[in-house]
DNA sequence: CACTAGGGATACAG
DNA sequence: ACTCGTCCCTAGTG
C-alpha cells in the first residue's frame, strides 16, 4: 500500500509526537488503519459472519484517547473501489479465501493457533463492518463521513478545506495526494511520528528542496504505486533522481528510451491517468452536500474522466456520506438479515441469532451511561446528521467521558499524575 | 556500492 | 463474492 519507501526516506522530517500536542485541534481519521488492527482481536468470529464488538471497543477507546487530550476526530470511511484496482481486488480476494481455507483446515485437525493465524489473513472488512461503528459513532456523537471512493482523497480534502487541521492515517499516500499536517502511526497511548509539508526542504536523505508538488507527485507515482506499478529496477531514490534531473516524467520517459528501457507504450498514459486520479479524485463535500472533486478540473482539460468512478447524485452521494446505504451496492443498511452469511459456504446459509436488535457498543462501567433516544431523534430531524458540528451536549459528554478515562488512566499510569 | 524486490516474522486482546 | 499491511533483513541487480 501506498508509496514504498517513502516514509524512511522521509525519516530526518518525522519527528515523535503525541496527541496532546495537538490539543484544540480536529483530526480526520483514516478509520481503515484502525480497523485493519482491531480485526485481528475477533477475526475468527468476523470470518464466520459473527458479530463481536471487540474491533468496535479497539476504535472507541483510540476516540476517547484522543477527546481526553483535547482533539476532536472526524472518523473517514472508505467508499466504492475504483475499477483501476480490480485486478489487485481479486487477487486478495483470492487470497483471504485461501486463508480461510487454511483456517478451517487447521481447526478441523487441531492446530488453534495455526488457525487464528489464517483467520487473521482471511478477514474482509466490509462495509457492513464499518456500519457497525458508524452505529456507535452516532450514539456516542461523534463525527464521521463514508466517502463516495478512496478515504485518503476525502481526508485531504477536509484538511486542505480547513474543516480539520490535520489526518492521522498510517498509509504514505496521504503526502501524495498533497496533505499538508499528518500525524502517522499513532498507538493506543497516543504516541506516534508528525509530518508537515512545510519542512520537505529541510529533509536529508533525498534533497526536495527545489521539488514542487507536481514533482512530488510524479516521482511517487514512478516509483510505484497503486494506480500504476513501477518500471522494474525503478524505485523511491532513482525515480527522484529522474525527476530531479529532467523535471517532468515525460523527460524523464525520452531519456530512459533513448538509454535503451524498453518501456510498454500503455505506460506513459496510465502514468497521465493516475495523475489525475491523486489530483481530482472524487469525495463528497459536507457543506454543499454533494459529490464534487478533491480539487478542481481545468476546463480544457478535454480527458475522459470515467476512471475516477461514476459520479453520483446529490441524494445517493448524501446517504452514502451518512452511512445509510451501502457505498458499493447502494443497499439500504437498516436491514442486518444479510450479515449473517458464513464467508466459508458457498450456499450462503443464514446464521440464527444475528438478525435481531442489539448492536449497541457497551459501554465501560466507569463511563457514564448515554442516552441514545435522542441522539436517535437528533439524527432523524435531518439537520446535520453526518458531520455533526460541535454542540453543547457532545462537549458535555466528551467532559464526562474524559473524567472517566482519568479515572483510569490514574489507576494504571503513574506518569499522568502530572496532569492532574 | 546503492538500490530494489522478495521472504519471514509479526500484529490484537487480557 | 461485499475495502488497503508492514517492518526488517538479505539476495540479487544495475
Amino acid at each position: 500500500m501506498g508509496i514504498q519507501g517513502l516514509l524512511p526516506t522521509l525519516k530526518s522530517i518525522m519527528h515523535p509526537r503525541h496527541a496532546q500536542e495537538y490539543a484544540g485541534k480536529r483530526a480526520a481519521i483514516d478509520t481503515y488503519s484502525w480497523l485493519h488492527k482491531a480485526v485481528l482481536s475477533c477475526s475468527r468470529d468476523l470470518c464466520h459472519g459473527r458479530h463481536n464488538d471487540k474491533y468496535i471497543d479497539y476504535c472507541m477507546r483510540r476516540v476517547q484517547m484522543l477527546r481526553y487530550y483535547g482533539v476532536q476526530p472526524v472518523l473517514v470511511f472508505d467508499g466504492g473501489s475504483l475499477p483501476m484496482k480490480s485486478d489487485q481486488e481479486i487477487k486478495r480476494a483470492r487470497s483471504r479465501k485461501e486463508n480461510l481455507e487454511r483456517a478451517l483446515e487447521y481447526e478441523r485437525l487441531g492446530n488453534h493457533s495455526a488457525a487464528y493465524e489464517c483467520y487473521q489473513r482471511a478477514v474482509d472488512i466490509t462495509p457492513a463492518i464499518a456500519f457497525r461503528l458508524i452505529q456507535v459513532l452516532r450514539q456516542e456523537n461523534v463525527q464521521y463521513v463514508v466517502a463516495p471512493y478512496e478515504a485518503d482523497a476525502q481526508l485531504v480534502f477536509l484538511a486542505l478545506n480547513r474543516h480539520v487541521d490535520f489526518v492521522i492515517t498510517e498509509d504514505s499516500d496521504l503526502i501524495v495526494y498533497g496533505c499538508p499536517q499528518i500525524f502517522f502511526k499513532m498507538d493506543k497511548h497516543g504516541q506516534g511520528v508528525g509530518f508537515q509539508i512545510s519542512d520537505i526542504t529541510a529533509n536529508k536523505d533525498i534533497d526536495l528542496s527545489d521539488f514542487t508538488k507536481q514533482m512530488i507527485l510524479e516521482m511517487c507515482i514512478m516509483s510505484g504505486c497503486d494506480y500504476l506499478p513501477s518500471l522494474p529496477g525503478i524505485g523511491v531514490k532513482r525515480s527522484h533522481g529522474l525527476i530531479k534531473r529532467f523535471r517532468t516524467y515525460q523527460k524523464a520517459l525520452k531519456h530512459l528510451e533513448a538509454k535503451g528501457v524498453l518501456i510498454d507504450p500503455q505506460y506513459e498514459q496510465g502514468f497521465h491517468r493516475a495523475i489525475l486520479t491523486f489530483r481530482h479524485h472524487r469525495v463528497y463535500d459536507p457543506v454543499k452536500k454533494e459529490m464534487v472533486h478533491l480539487t478542481g478540473v481545468p476546463s480544457e482539460l478535454d480527458t475522459n474522466l470515467d476512471f475516477l468512478g461514476p459520479h453520483l447524485p446529490q441524494t445517493t452521494a448524501t446517504a452514502i456520506a451518512r452511512g445509510e446505504v451501502d457505498p458499493t451496492t447502494f443497499e439500504s443498511f437498516q436491514d442486518f438479515s444479510s450479515s449473517g452469511r458464513l464467508v466459508a459456504d458457498s450456499n450462503a446459509t443464514v446464521q440464527n441469532g444475528v438478525s435481531n436488535k442489539k448492536v449497541g457498543f457497551s459501554a465501560k462501567k466507569n463511563l457514564p451511561a448515554i442516552n441514545s433516544s435522542r441522539t436517535h431523534q437528533h439524527h432523524r430531524s435531518g439537520s446535520r446528521p453526518c458531520f455533526q458540528l460541535s454542540d453543547l451536549k457532545a462537549a458535555l459528554v466528551s467532559f464526562l467521558i474524559s473524567w472517566g478515562l482519568v479515572c483510569i488512566l490514574l489507576a494504571c499510569n503513574p506518569q499522568v499524575e502530572s496532569l492532574v
